[in-house]
RNA sequence: GGGCGGUUAGCUCAGCUGGUAGAGCGCCUGCCUUACAAGCAGGAGGCCACUGGUUCGAGUCCGGUACCGCCCACCA
C-alpha cells in the first residue's frame, strides 16, 4: 500500500525521536550568519529595545539567568516576528567587590593576598579572571540560543562605559549632587571597604543583652567636680549587646521627659575599665520603654549614637579599627579581635562587679552581602550621591504612569524605598572597578574632580594623586541604558534606541539597579530608561534556597540544556515564571516539557508522510499565506478556528507578560487538539481515497501547522526552525519569519461546537468499551438515540466520522430504538448511547452503571434548578451565564429521561 | 517594628474582569492502533488553611486568625 509515500516525502527520513544536540549548532550559526538578531537603526520599522541585566563576571550563569535571559529572548524573537527593529543589548558586568572577592579567594587557595599582590598585578589578575569567565558566560548564552545584538555588546569597566561613568560623575559633583565627607557607614572589615545601606543584609541572631552598671561620679558640692568617693555609690543600669563598644562610649543618655533620671541629667558618670568620665545627657532618641531607660552613646561605633553625638557635642572615640580589631583606645584590649575583645572584657566587669547579668536577645545584626562578616559601622571619609532630587524625579515618573511595573504589586515596594532613601556610598576602598575622577593636590591639599587626569593644579604643582577609591559597581550599571548606546555621545544609536521598552530582571535586584537606572535615566537624558519593568521570581534550588555562587547550589544551565535540550529547558522555565512567585526547578518538569518537543517533532513527521498527494506535488504549497478557498471538512474548519484562537491567546498572555500562560496555550493546544484530535481526524481523511477531500486537509494541515511553530518559535526556537525548514516549499529562516498570524476566515464556532459534539460521543464510547472491557481493537456496533429533531441531524452530521475515529461500526443514528436488550448503555447530553456486545452483557451492572449515571444527573439537576429559581440568579447574572445554565438543564432533563427509560427497559 | 507574598488533587503549581475547580508529574485499568511507549484511550483523587462579611452566587472581593516564606528597618 501506500506508493505514493515511498517517493521522497521529507517525514520518513525523519529520526523517530528529536535529538536536540543534532540540531542546535546548525541554527545558531544560521541566525549568527544571516544576522537575524542584529538591529539596524537605518530600518524604517519601529525600534523596539531593552538592555540585558548584565550578569557579572565572577563565575558562569545560573538558572537564575537562564531564566532571565530566556524570558528576554522570547520578547525579542516575538517582537521581531511582529515586525518591529529589535535591539536587544547584551554585556556583563564587572561587579566590583563581588569579583574582587572571588579572585582574592583564589589567592587565598595560593596562599597568597592582594596586598602581597600589589594593586597593578592584582588588577591584571582580576581582568584574567573576566577574561575567563567572560568568555565562558558568552558560551552559556549562545547555547541557550538567546538572540541578542552581539555586535553592540559591552562590559561595563570598557573604554566607553568609563567615559560615561566620568562624565556622569564630573556633572554630579559639579551641580553639588556628588559630595565627600566623614560620616558612619558600613563598613566590612573583611572585605576592607565601606558598603552600601542597601549592600547590607540583616538577619536576625540569637544575642545577648548584657546589663551593664556605671558609677555616677561623687560631685564635690562647693564646685560641683568629681571627686573620689569613699561613700555610698549610685549607679546607672544600661543595656547593651555589643559590650566591647563601651570602651568607646563617651557618654550615657536618657529622655528628657524620664522622670526616674531627672535629676541625674547634667551629672558625670565614670566608664568603667577606662576611667573616661561621661556626661548624662537628655535626648529625646532615647526609648525610656526599652531596658533601663538609659542608653551608653558610641557615636564611632553606632548610627544612632553617631547622630546623638552630633547633636550633643560629644567627642568620638574609635575603639574598633577598620580590620575589625580593638585599636590603642581601647586600653588593655588593643589588638585584640573584636570578638576576643568582647569575651575578655565580660570576664573583667564581671570580676569587677560591673556586669550585672545577661539574657538571651534576639536582634538583627548587618551582614555584609558579599561575604557575610558583620558589618562595623565605622565614621569614615567617602563619596556620597544626595539622592532625594533624584529619587522625586524617579518617582514621579512611576506615579505617573510613565513607567509600568508587572506585577504591579512593585510599585509599592519601589514607592516605599524611593520614599525613604538615603544618600547613596557609591566609593569602594577597592581596587577592581572605575576609580574615582578625583584629583588631590599634595601641595594645597585642592580636590579636583574632572573627566581626564588634569596636568597640575590650580595652585601650579604636578603632585596631583588620584583618588584611590573606585565606584559602587552599581553606579556604573546605572548609566547602563544609554551608556551602551555611546553616550555621551548624542550617537545615532542613541537617539534610536533610548529610551527603551522593556526591562526584564530579577525582583531581588530592583533597588540595587532598577531604580538607580530610572534616577539616572531621568537625570542625564531627561526620560525614563524604559516603560515596562517586568520583575520575574527567582529560581530556587529543591530545598527552595536562592540560587546563587556564594552558596554554591548555582546549576549550569548547561547540564539541563544538555540533558533535556535547549528548547525544553526554556519552555520549562518559560512555563514555571508566575508572576510574583519563585520557582522550584523541577525534574519531571523538564522531562514533560522535552517529552512535548519529541511530540512535536512527531507531528511534523506525520504531517510531512502525508503531505505529498498522488497528484505530485500538489498540495505541498497550501499554507497559511494562501488559504485554501475549497470547501474544507469539518475537521479542517475546526483545526483552523482553533488555530486561530490559540495564536490570540497566544498573543494575549505575551502582552501581559504571561509567559505561564502562554506557554499553557501552545502546549495544550499543540498536544490536546492538534495532536490529540486533529491529526487523528485527519487520518480518517488521509487513508481514504478521496482526492479532493485529501488535498483540502493536506493544505489545512500544514496551515496549521505553520501557524503553531510561528507561535511557539519565540519559545522553542531550535525546535521550530529545524520543522520549519523541514516543511515543503523554499521557506527562508523561521527566525525572521512574519509573526504567526491566523486567517480571519478561520474562526468558525459553528464547526467547533459540532466537533464539541463529536468529542462528547467519542469519549461516552470510548468509556463504555473501556468500563465493558471491550478490546480496543475490535469493531462494535453502536446505535446512538436522539428523540429531537434538530438533535438527531447535528449527531448524523457528525456520525461517519465519529464511526471511523473509534471504530464504532456499524453506527446508527436513531430516533428511537424497541429493543435494548443485550446493550450496554451510556448517557452524553441529549445522546443516548448503546452499544450491542456480541455476547450477553451483566444486568446487574447495566442496572448499576445506570443507577449511578442517575445520581450524578440528579444531583446536578436539583443544583442547576436551584438556581434557576433563584430570582436573584436570573436578573443579575449575565445573559450568557443564565443561557448557558439553562440550555444545560435541558440537557440534564433529556438525560434524567433517558435513563430512566434505560432502567425501565433493563427491569424487564 | 513596618510592608509584601503564599496556604487549591499524593507532589509541583495554574485559575485573567466573582458564575460553581484545572494542568503536568505520580497512581489505577487497558492498549506496541501504520507520527510519537518521551506514546494512545479510559479512570480514581479536592469542605480551594481557618473564620466573619459583601453578593442571587465567593477559590476569586473585603475584615480578622493561624502557619510558612520574602523584603525593608539606626531601638541600645
Amino acid at each position: 500500500m501506500n506508493e505514493r509515500r515511498a517517493s521522497s516525502d521529507a517525514g520518513f527520513d525523519m529520526p523517530k525521536s528529536f535529538e536536540p544536540e543534532r540540531v542546535e549548532k546548525r541554527w545558531r550559526d544560521a541566525w549568527l550568519e544571516q544576522e537575524v538578531h542584529v538591529a539596524d537603526a537605518s530600518s524604517s520599522a519601529t525600534p523596539y529595545s531593552m538592555v540585558i541585566p548584565p550578569p557579572n563576571v565572577t563565575g558562569e550563569l545560573h538558572m537564575g539567568h537562564a531564566l532571565d535571559q530566556t524570558l528576554q529572548d522570547i520578547v525579542a524573537r516575538w517582537k521581531r516576528m511582529a515586525g518591529y527593529d529589535v535591539l536587544w543589548l547584551p554585556g556583563t558586568d564587572h561587579a566590583g567587590i563581588a569579583t574582587q572577592n572571588v579572585v582574592e579567594k583564589a589567592l587565598a587557595k595560593e596562599g597568597t593576598d592582594r596586598e602581597t599582590t600589589g594593586r597593578e598585578a592584582f588588577e591584571a589578575r582580576v581582568w584574567k579572571w573576566k577574561a575567563e569567565y567572560g568568555d565562558r558566560i558568552l558560551e552559556q548564552m549562545r547555547r541557550l540560543g538567546l538572540s541578542c545584538d552581539w555586535s553592540r555588546f559591552r562590559f561595563t569597566l570598557d573604554e566607553g562605559m568609563s567615559c560615561a561613568v566620568r562624565r556622569a560623575f564630573v556633572e554630579l559633583f559639579n551641580e553639588g549632587a556628588i559630595y565627600r565627607g566623614e560620616y558612619i557607614v558600613n563598613w566590612c572589615p573583611r572585605c576592607g571597604t565601606a558598603i552600601s545601606d542597601l549592600e547590607v543584609k540583616h538577619r536576625e541572631v540569637n544575642g545577648k543583652l548584657w546589663r551593664l552598671r556605671y558609677p555616677i561620679a561623687a560631685q564635690n558640692p562647693a564646685d560641683g567636680r568629681p571627686i573620689d568617693a569613699a561613700g555610698p555609690v549610685r549607679w546607672l543600669e544600661v543595656d547593651t549587646t555589643r559590650p566591647e563598644t563601651m570602651l568607646g562610649d563617651t557618654a550615657l543618655a536618657v529622655h528628657p521627659d524620664d522622670e526616674r533620671y531627672r535629676d541625674i541629667v547634667g551629672t558625670t558618670a565614670v566608664l568603667p575599665v577606662i576611667g573616661r568620665e561621661l556626661p548624662v545627657i537628655a535626648d529625646s532618641f532615647v526609648d525610656p520603654k526599652f531596658g533601663t531607660g538609659v542608653v551608653k552613646v558610641t557615636p564611632a561605633h553606632d548610627p544612632n549614637d553617631y547622630e546623638a553625638g552630633r547633636r550633643n557635642e560629644l567627642p568620638s572615640v574609635r575603639v574598633i579599627g577598620r580590620d575589625g580589631r580593638m585599636t590603642e583606645a581601647a586600653g588593655p584590649y588593643a589588638g585584640m579581635d573584636r570578638d576576643e575583645a568582647r569575651a575578655r572584657l565580660l570576664e573583667r566587669l564581671a570580676a569587677d562587679g560591673v556586669l550585672l547579668g545577661e539574657r538571651e536577645h534576639i536582634h538583627a545584626v548587618g551582614h555584609c552581602d558579599r561575604c557575610d562578616a558583620v558589618v562595623e559601622p565605622q565614621v569614615s571619609t567617602q563619596w556620597f550621591v544626595r539622592i532625594k532630587p533624584l529619587a522625586d524625579r524617579a518617582l514621579a515618573a512611576v506615579d505617573e504612569g510613565r513607567i509600568r511595573f508587572h506585577p504591579e504589586s512593585q510599585v509599592k515596594v519601589y514607592r516605599e524605598w524611593m520614599t525613604n532613601i538615603r544618600d547613596w556610598c557609591i566609593s569602594r576602598q577597592l581596587w577592581w572597578g572605575h576609580q574615582i575622577p578625583a584629583w588631590y593636590c599634595d601641595a594645597c591639599g585642592e580636590l579636583t574632580v574632572a573627566e581626564e587626569a588634569p596636568q597640575s593644579c590650580g595652585c601650579g604643582s604636578a603632585e596631583l594623586r588620584q583618588d584611590p577609591d573606585v565606584l559602587d559597581t552599581w553606579f556604573s550599571s546605572g548609566l547602563f541604558p544609554f551608556s551602551t548606546l555611546g553616550w555621551p555621545d548624542e550617537t545615532d544609536d542613541l537617539k534610536r534606541y533610548y529610551p527603551g521598552q522593556l526591562l526584564v530582571t530579577g525582583y531581588d535586584i530592583l533597588f540595587f539597579w532598577v531604580a538607580r537606572m530610572i534616577m539616572l535615566g531621568l537625570r542625564f537624558r531627561d526620560e525614563v530608561p524604559f516603560t515596562d519593568v517586568f520583575l520575574h521570581g527567582l529560581v530556587r534550588d529543591e530545598q527552595g534556597r536562592k540560587m546563587s555562587k556564594s552558596l554554591g547550589n548555582g546549576v549550569n544551565p548547561l547540564e539541563l540544556v544538555d540533558r533535556y535540550g535547549t528548547d525544553a529547558t526554556r519552555f520549562t522555565l518559560a512555563s514555571m515564571c508566575t508572576p510574583g512567585s519563585d520557582m522550584v526547578l523541577s525534574s519531571e518538569r523538564m522531562t514533560g516539557y522535552r517529552a512535548f518537543a519529541n511530540k512535536l517533532w512527531n507531528a511534523t513527521r506525520f504531517a510531512l508522510m502525508n503531505l505529498t498527494g498522488g497528484d505530485g506535488q500538489e498540495g505541498l504549497q497550501a499554507s497559511a499565506d494562501a488559504a485554501d478557498p475549497r470547501p474544507l471538512l469539518l475537521p479542517d474548519r475546526w483545526v483552523l478556528s482553533r488555530t486561530a484562537a490559540m495564536v490570540g491567546e497566544v498573543e494575549r498572555h505575551l502582552e501581559r507578560f504571561r509567559f505561564d500562560e502562554a506557554c499553557a496555550a501552545l502546549y495544550s493546544f499543540a498536544w490536546h487538539e492538534f495532536c490529540d484530535w486533529y491529526l487523528e481526524m485527519s487520518k480518517v481523511v488521509l487513508v481514504g481515497d478521496d482526492a479532493e477531500a485529501q488535498r483540502a486537509t493536506r493544505g489545512c494541515l500544514l496551515a496549521s501547522l505553520e501557524v503553531l511553530l510561528r507561535a511557539l518559535h519565540p519559545i522553542m526556537p531550535f525546535l521550530t526552525e529545524e520543522l520549519w525548514s523541514r516543511l515543503p516549499g523554499d521557506r527562508g529562516l523561521l527566525a525572521l519569519a512574519p509573526w504567526a498570524a491566523a486567517d480571519d476566515g478561520w474562526p468558525d464556532p459553528e464547526a467547533e461546537e459540532a466537533v464539541a459534539l463529536l468529542q462528547d460521543l467519542a469519549t461516552e464510547i470510548r468509556r463504555l468499551r473501556a468500563d465493558l472491557g471491550v478490546d480496543p481493537r475490535t469493531k462494535t456496533p453502536v446505535k446512538l438515540v436522539v428523540e429531537e429533531e434538530a438533535r438527531r441531524l447535528q449527531v448524523e452530521s457528525v456520525a461517519p466520522l465519529l464511526a471511523s475515529l473509534v471504530r464504532a461500526e456499524p453506527l446508527e443514528v436513531l430516533a428511537v430504538l424497541d429493543d435494548t436488550s443485550g446493550m450496554a448503555s451510556g448517557v452524553s447530553g441529549d445522546t443516548q448511547v448503546y452499544l450491542s456486545l456480541a455476547g450477553a452483557i451483566d444486568l446487574d451492572q447495566e442496572r448499576a452503571r445506570a443507577e449511578r449515571a442517575l445520581a450524578r444527573v440528579g444531583s446536578e439537576r436539583a443544583e442547576l434548578e436551584a438556581r434557576l429559581a433563584n430570582p436573584g440568579f436570573v436578573s443579575n447574572a449575565p445573559e450568557a451565564v443564565v443561557e448557558k445554565a439553562r440550555a444545560r438543564l435541558v440537557e440534564l432533563f433529556s438525560e434524567h429521561e433517558q435513563l430512566h427509560e434505560r432502567l425501565r427497559s433493563l427491569e424487564r
